[in-house]
DNA sequence: CGTTAAATTGAGATCTTTCAACTACGGTGG
DNA sequence: CCACCGTAGTTGAAAGATCTCAATTTAACG
C-alpha cells in the first residue's frame, strides 16, 4: 500500500508518498490556506500525494471514503448516474479545489470522480481534518466554505451551462475555462466531455465549435491549447 | 420594527414576533434539531416568526444578511439572474429547509428568496448562530449538513430538473412534489414556476401537463391540489 | 358581472438530435 | 518507415422537439 510502482505508467493511481506542503504551489488557495506550513509538515500528519492518470476513476458514486482530496494539478469530474444509465456532468474540479468533501460529513460520494487529464492530488484523512480542527478552529469555516464553493460551482451548471441554446452553453463553457487558465488556455475537453457537461450531444458540441473556429472567434488550435475572441464570445453567450 | 400590523393582508411581511419552537411542527428536522427546544424557549435568544405573502421577494442576490431563515410552512423559490436578463430557478425550498446559509459565511446571497405562497418562517440572527454553537458545537456540522443539503438540492437540478426531454423533466418535477407531499399532493406550481425549475418555456410545460391530464396520468384536478399516476410518470421520467 | 392574470392551443420557424458516413490523428506492429 | 487500426472529431440530411408569436379560453377575484 505505501510502496507501489511509482513510475510505471500503466498504474492508473500511484501514491506518491509524503506530500510537500512547504514547496506546493497550490498551498496558499488550498483547503489549509489558514496553517502554517510546518505544522502540516509534521511527519506525524500523513497527507500524501497521490497521481492518477487520465480517466481514472477516483472514487465512486455511492461508495464511502475516509478522506478528501486537494486538487494540485490536473483537471477532474464529478459525474452522476440518472435512473435511465445516462450519466451527467455535474462539476469541474480544478487546481485548488477539494474532492470528496462528503466524508467530513461521513456521508458517502454523491458523484463518480473521474481524472480528466493526468491528476495530482493530496490526500487528507478525515482523522487529519478533525485532529487540525480542534487546533485550528478557522478550518470549520474553511470547510463551510468549501462546501459554498461546491454550491456556487453548480449554480453555475444550472444557470451557465443548462440554460439557453447550445451555442450560448458553449460559449460560456469556453469563458469558464478561459477564467481558469488565465492567458494561455487549453482547450482539454473533449467534445464528449463538453457534451456532458452542457447536456447536448457531442455532435452539437463538435458542429458548433467548428463554427467557432470557422469564423475565427477561436483560433490557433496548437496542441490542445488555443486563444479566443472573448468579447466574442460573450456576446453569444448572451444569447438565449 | 418589532410592531408591524400583525393581520393586514396587504403587508407582504409581517413580524408575528418570537417564534414557539415548543410546539412548532418542524422542528424536529430543523436546524435545531439536536438543540432542546428550552433552550430555544429562553427569552433572550430572539428567533422571530415571520410571514411572507406569495411573491415576496424574501432577499435580493447580492445583498448581505445578518440572518438566516428556517422554513416553516410554504415554498421559497431561489432565482439566479443570468446576464441577459432571464431569470432561471436553481432550487425550491420546502418546510424544513434552510434559506440564507450565506449569512452564516458572511457572504452576500448568491440568489434572490421568493416566496411561491404563503410563507412563514423563523429568522435566526447568525449572532445567535455562534452563541448556539459555543454551547452545542455538534450545530457546526449540523451547517455543514444543510450545506451538503443545498448541495444534493443543486445536483437534482441538473441531473434531473436540466437533463433530457421537457416531458421527463416535467415527469420527474411532479414526482418530486409528490414524494413532498407525499398523499395528497398539491400543483401548487404555475406553470411560469415550473418552466423556471425545468429551463423550458411556459408554453411547452402547459402543453405537457395538459398532455398527461388527457392521458389520464393526472386527475382529479381540485383546487391545486391532484393524483397522479406514479408508475406511469417514472416511466416518463425515464424518457432521455 | 366585468376585469385581469394565467393557462391553453395552433402553426410555422428554429434548433437539436439521430443515424450514418467520412476524415484526421496517434500509436502499433510488421 | 509505412501500413493498419481504433478512437475522436467532423459533416450531412432528415426527423423530431422546442420555441416563438399570436389568438383564445379559462379561472380567479373583487
Amino acid at each position: 500500500m505505501t510502496t507501489e510502482l511509482k513510475t510505471n505508467k500503466n498504474i492508473s493511481k500511484v501514491n506518491e508518498g509524503r506530500a510537500d506542503c512547504t514547496h506546493c504551489s497550490t498551498h496558499g488557495q488550498s483547503l489549509f490556506a489558514g496553517i502554517p506550513v510546518d505544522e502540516l509538515d509534521h511527519t506525524h500528519i500523513p497527507i500524501n500525494s497521490f497521481s492518477f492518470a487520465p480517466h481514472t476513476v477516483m472514487h465512486q458514486a455511492g461508495e464511502k471514503d475516509a478522506a478528501l482530496f486537494t486538487i494540485r494539478q490536473g483537471k477532474v469530474k464529478l459525474v452522476q448516474h440518472l435512473a435511465n444509465g445516462t450519466t451527467r456532468t455535474v462539476r469541474l474540479l480544478q487546481p485548488g479545489d477539494t474532492l470528496g468533501l462528503e466524508a467530513a460529513l461521513k456521508l458517502p460520494h454523491r458523484h463518480s470522480a473521474i481524472a480528466i487529464t493526468q491528476v495530482n492530488a493530496c490526500r487528507v484523512p478525515i482523522e487529519t481534518m478533525h485532529t487540525l480542527i480542534e487546533k485550528y478552529p478557522d478550518l470549520h469555516q474553511q470547510l463551510l466554505g468549501r462546501l459554498q464553493q461546491h454550491l456556487d460551482a453548480a449554480d453555475r451548471f444550472i444557470t451557465e451551462f443548462s440554460t439557453g441554446s447550445a451555442e450560448a452553453r458553449v460559449a460560456r463553457l469556453l469563458l469558464f475555462l478561459d477564467r481558469s487558465n488565465q492567458g494561455a488556455y487549453c482547450d482539454l475537453l473533449g467534445r464528449e466531455e463538453m457534451a456532458s457537461i452542457l447536456g447536448i450531444t457531442t455532435e452539437t458540441a463538435s458542429r458548433i465549435m467548428a463554427n467557432l473556429k470557422r469564423r475565427k472567434i477561436i483560433s490557433g488550435i496548437v496542441n490542445k491549447s488555443f486563444s479566443c475572441d472573448l468579447a466574442q464570445l460573450q456576446l453569444i453567450a448572451l444569447d438565449m
